[in-house]
DNA sequence: TTAATATTTTAGTTTTGTCTAAAATTATTT
DNA sequence: AAATAATTTTAGACAAAACTAAAATATTAA
């Protein structure tokens, strides 16, 4: 496989991202995304196009061929590995790991990635409950899942809050649940729907359905 | 303190490495070293004056100011924490872990390298026996000495060996001594100077004078 | 269905880091 | 000490990746 630019990778996954959302990309989008100029994304389009990356024509949008979804997976996979390595092994908190990963990710030697991985036990998710991708690029989808849904004794990581108020705040600050935290659900009250909830090995206790329904998580081992 | 691009880092490791046999660096040698042309380092010796990283007039030669100094040393840290981490964590062997540290050497969150740094309990010297500059830029001189010279019950680091005949590697091979093995003398025979060695925690053997007075070591925790 | 607006592309610059070829300087020889 | 050789610097070009301003295309609205 080639060796692309720092800058062409960003593109890539950039792109890999927005796609997931609608089906294909326009340049305001992407520009948008990247804090860079439309004029910039079109002149990096006609580079990807040439290197068979990218679907474009212009003025009607792009998506990733093949090979740039390939291209992406790797870079995926290496960003969530350093991110799992940042929280796992150097002790870095969820919402650090994503910046010191975004420069590891473009050290794009296939080696160093498998033996990291092997390192870390093959990770299935990282910090923030996104799956990694294998060696072959191949992806567990896991997409984001209201507490209320996750079934019992099944681990998932909390991904995000939809209510941002300084109430929901100070009860999640109270509970110890923060953006990260990997928990289960034991048990569920019929009565009133409160529900049991452990983190890590810690004993369980009582959240309510209202706090519940704002917490979305995403499962992964 | 600032950051540089990648390839001011390069020029400024290479200066570093190079001043260490002459006082002052020379436009061909540092050509040589990096592979690239004379008038590329013309060009950049201009722009690190400017930074002040190096003391520079034209046709003189040049060296690096006590800023240029402080800058290799934090990029000689990064470098050589990585390299332990590679073959430590990873188990790259001792040859496979410079290319990939060049990159990560690139990586310059200071939170990332003093975290790495304490995850590794704190090295004091790389898999080849150099040492690791700590956070604030010390840094142990210690150079290479004859296997003949290292005291009893001192490990160190074999670095290189200055013999390269077939014989002498078959010899190494046999006795499992390579480059970047850590070992110690544990005890010397006036008879024919020939003297115990042992590799790790495993039983001690013995070598003969002449073999080791083509091992070079450099010694380290 | 035109006109107005928004989006995208093109054309022309800029910066960083490299290169070649020629000029300037320094070092070496006879 | 002058001539020759080697080294170093300058001048001018180029590629990658970004930008601005203007032109081209698409979309929306009257």
């Amino acid at each position: 496989m080639l060796n692309y630019s720092t800058s062409e990778e960003n593109y890539i996954k950039a792109i890999f991202h927005l796609q997931r959302q609608d089906g294909t990309v326009t340049t305001n989008e992407l520009a948008n995304e990247l804090k860079t100029k439309p004029a910039s994304v079109t002149d990096m389009m006609k580079k990807l196009k040439v290197k068979k990356l990218l679907h474009y024509q212009p003025y009607q949008g792009f998506r990733l061929s093949n090979d740039g979804n390939k291209v992406a997976l790797g870079i995926i996979r290496r960003h969530r590995l350093w991110e799992y390595f940042l929280a796992e092994k150097l002790k870095f908190s969820w919402d650090e790991v994503h910046e010191v990963a975004e420069h590891l990710e473009h050290v794009s030697s296939k080696k160093l990635v498998d033996k990291l991985d092997e390192f870390l036990g093959f990770p299935r998710v990282d910090p923030h409950g996104d799956p990694i991708p294998d060696a072959n690029g191949k992806i567990e989808i896991s997409k984001k899942i209201c507490l209320t849904e996750l079934p019992f004794n099944i681990p998932a990581v909390v991904s995000s809050v939809s209510d941002q108020s300084s109430e929901i705040l100070e009860l999640l600050e109270h509970k110890k649940i923060t953006i990260g935290v990997k928990l289960e659900i034991k048990k569920k009250f019929d009565f009133d729907n409160s529900m049991e909830v452990r983190i890590g090995r810690q004993p369980a206790f009582t959240i309510s359905k209202q706090l519940a329904e704002n917490i979305f998580v995403k499962h992964g081992s």
